[in-house]
DNA sequence: ATGGTCGGCAACCGA
């Protein structure tokens, strides 16, 4: 089967449904992974989601902050929710498709809002970015995100760290910027070698050429400057690394009207 | 070098 996946953070489901439904009615995902839904559970706009095709949800929201969901046209088996660092953040939800899903073997899916950590790059002045340092560190520790050689595992998310030189717009500016500062991106790629995940975005684009997601607010001209940043991961176990068909990113989402700041990453599997 | 803008939700906090 093939497998078209978007993971996006739409910074509050409600305000920005629309905008949604227009990028499933362009892209058509299977699945489709948000962050920063801003709303409980019981707001969610559950029936929207289905009259645009997809009958399979699960929620970990919470009022005003966070929250992340997985909205989905094949059916998932079971659903989990972790938490980290000891808080009851919404950051965190997973499936596991299998054989209803009618794809060859089990596949699991993690979806991941990591705290954006401040402003502060300092864990001793800033509790922000030590809750991110310290989020990071239990997620490089966390089983089951350790997949096994035949473990069909994929991990998407605003993972709020861009880990490498052309993830951001300017290196040699952005290291003292928290989402660009060497420790996060020494910890995010530590979770990445621990599970022996590949990033698909550098498995498809080479790592000299710059690739972003995400474009602050506080710019005037977003598309002309162009300072943006890759916040926003799909990665696949080692043996789902041959199966990616497609890979792209929505940058014009970024201009679509009352826009999040980040944008639409879609990877398409044979599964 | 600094401040710039959003969203939730009703004064600021978080991003």
């Amino acid at each position: 089967m093939r497998l078209t996946l978007t993971t996006w953070n739409i910074n509050s489901v409600r305000l920005r449904i629309d905008l949604v439904a227009k990028f499933i009615k362009s892209v058509r995902p299977d699945v489709l992974c948000l962050q920063e839904t801003k709303c409980v559970d019981d707001a969610f706009p559950l029936k929207r989601f289905k009259r645009l095709g997809y009958e399979h949800i699960a929620l970990n929201g919470q009022k005003g902050y966070h929250g992340v969901a997985i909205v989905s046209k094949i059916p998932f088996e079971s659903r989990d929710v972790r938490t980290f660092c000891g808080k009851v953040d919404s950051r965190h939800i997973s499936v596991s498709f299998g054989e209803q899903a009618q794809i060859a073997k089990p596949l699991t899916l993690h979806n991941f809002y990591v705290p954006a950590g401040g402003d502060i790059p300092d864990p001793v002045l800033n509790p922000k970015f030590e809750h991110k340092l310290s989020f990071l560190d239990e997620m490089r520790d966390c089983e089951p995100l350790h997949p096994k050689a035949n473990d069909r595992h994929i991990l998407v998310g605003d993972l709020n760290v861009a880990p490498h030189e052309h993830d951001v717009w300017s290196h040699k500016q952005l290291l003292k910027i928290v989402s660009h500062t060497p420790i996060e991106c020494e910890k995010l790629l530590a979770v990445q070698s621990q599970g022996d995940w590949i990033d698909i975005a550098r498995q498809r684009v080479p790592l000299s050429e710059k690739v972003y997601t995400w474009w602050s607010y506080r710019s005037a001209d977003w598309t002309a400057a162009n300072k943006g940043r890759r916040l926003d991961h799909i990665w696949v176990s080692k043996a789902l690394g041959d199966s990616v068909r497609d890979f792209k990113i929505t940058r014009d989402a970024r201009g679509w009207e009352r826009p999040s700041d980040h944008v639409p990453v879609t990877a398409v599997l044979d599964v």
